[in-house]
DNA sequence: TCCTATTATGTTATTACATAACGCTACGTA
DNA sequence: TACGTAGCGTTATGTAATAACATAATAGGA
């Protein structure tokens, strides 16, 4: 978890750009957090200690940390979430689970060309890809 | 386009559920845009013809058209758009293009069956996928 | 050093997306 | 008739995201 911030710290070093407070407590924050967070929960997260924090502010932490890859926006529920395997970016599909609410990573290199390869078919040249996916995770499966 | 109310009609008598007025006006709607809708713009167009309709109207409307696979959520950026392949629901990948704003329905069993594996390796057993695309569909390519 | 451009944050206000909660109507059925 | 169910209308509110403008910090060049 610490690990996160140190590669954020490295990844920033390395492009030139600065890993403010913001960023960091938002990271931060999300890295600690079990689950996906709503961005409304990670604004009042981030001002307990002390200050108000205001919306901006923490959207635009999250733009950042998202062009970085270092979060992920979850688009079906509008929620955040820390990438464990961060700094670089395969295509990963996020796999969120019903019950516990955990998002689990998966990389589809190989989707990701069958998609493109159908797209281009019909004309259609693909940019951007959003794969997710809802269910159960193996843990409550078992558990149920 | 007045297939797709047809469609509709058919579908919802043969499940025994009612095509009341909002879900046909807001099927209506959809059915003669050519590009997906934002939930607030079907709101005010609706209400053009005399009185208000309100957001849960309309809300309700999508809900229900989404359920019947007659209408497609689009998660990215929260917009509507009515389904050609109406009725049934193989999936769907929808792409949509940044510069005409179209959408383009894309078939994706076999990349549904590839994720559905890859999930269940990691034990996570999928039971709703969204695949939807960004980039440039073949028209605009060649206007360009 | 001083100026200026750039990058990022702070702050206020607002726009956009979505639903809770309640009451009423219409309709089918015992 | 009495009841349950499905659906709509309405008010109010909750939640997500951004516009617009002011301020601070820093780096590079004259």
């Amino acid at each position: 978890m610490h690990d996160l911030i140190r590669q954020a710290e490295a990844l920033c070093q390395r492009s030139g750009m600065a890993f403010t407070a913001p960023r960091r407590r938002v990271l931060e924050i999300l890295a600690a957090s079990e689950t996906p967070m709503k961005a409304y929960d990670l604004i009042s997260k981030a001002g307990e200690g002390g200050q108000a924090t205001k919306p901006p502010t923490v959207y635009r932490a999250l733009d950042f940390l998202c062009q970085l890859g270092l979060v992920h926006r979850i688009e079906q529920d509008a929620t955040f979430v820390a990438c464990n395997h961060a700094g670089h970016s395969h295509p990963m599909a996020l796999f969120v689970c019903n019950t516990c609410l955990k998002a689990t990573e998966v990389a589809y290199d190989e989707v990701a060309h069958i998609l493109e390869k159908a797209a281009e078919v019909q004309g259609f040249h693909l940019t951007r890809l959003v794969v997710e996916g809802r269910g159960q995770c193996q843990d409550c499966a078992l558990a149920a």
